[in-house]
DNA sequence: GTATATTTGTACGTATGTATA
DNA sequence: TTATACATACGTACAAATATA
């Protein structure tokens, strides 16, 4: 099997050395915050992979929290949020995990966001941060 | 298309179908902690659905953190983690975010959990939980 | 120790549905 | 309406990890 830029001869997964290739892209900031990605047919000719492939590895990036993608729309590379700082009170706990899935609709996260957990209180971690006093 | 269980007509997918039933099956206790569950091509079976359908159904439960997969075994319904306590030094803030892949695999992280952020530090969301003084 | 069966992972293809522009 | 783009769902084949005979 011949492909431009990626090889399923090294042992990795073809969908992730794409995954880290578009992750270092993000990090290095040549695709900044607000970008939008080529579609995903055209991100697959470009590095000479089929679809599922490609689509598996955006799965990847939007577990990760680096991408968000809405049907119909291109993919985007998330922004860096703005979050409302939270005051925790002595004697609380604080755990995290990933929201279920009426969480995620009633009050909108995105895939790879996980929900902070004070006592019986859920803030979505990429819109609230928590101080302690 | 005629399925036993589920059904496309409703409007919701299939694969989200799957998963809510499953989901159900969990918090029920019909599939307790440490279970392990049919094979992918039983459960598919089963329901009626593709092999597709039923890898997505899987996939989102373990995005949740409800299950864990590995190669070679069966899904395993996760169980309730023991939490080592951290205590929060006055000042610090807290956030949560999805682990880099590096983190995964050097800290053990499981698929579906998040990574509590502490200043510079991290702590897998699975196995630590943090206490206000 | 080796071979075989089981099970999940990866990767390709095709077709159709649904949301947005 | 039409075009674009992502979502869903079916299929096939082979690779890799594990367990078992």
């Amino acid at each position: 099997m011949v492909r431009d830029v990626v090889s399923s001869q090294g042992g990795v997964a073809v969908y992730r050395q794409i995954a880290a290739i578009m992750r270092s892209r993000i990090a290095q900031g040549e695709y900044p915050p607000g970008y939008v990605l080529p579609a995903e047919q055209d991100l697959a000719r470009q590095f000479g992979v089929g679809r599922d492939s490609m689509r598996d590895a955006l799965a990847a990036l939007r577990g990760e929290g680096l991408i968000e993608t809405r049907r119909g729309f291109r993919s985007k590379v998330r922004e860096a949020p703005v979050r409302t700082q939270v005051e925790l009170a002595p004697g609380t706990t604080v755990t995290a995990r990933m929201p279920t899935p009426e969480e995620r609709v009633e009050q909108d996260v995105f895939e790879g966001v996980p929900m902070l957990v004070v006592g019986d209180r859920t803030y979505p971690a990429d819109r609230f941060e928590l101080h302690v006093p």
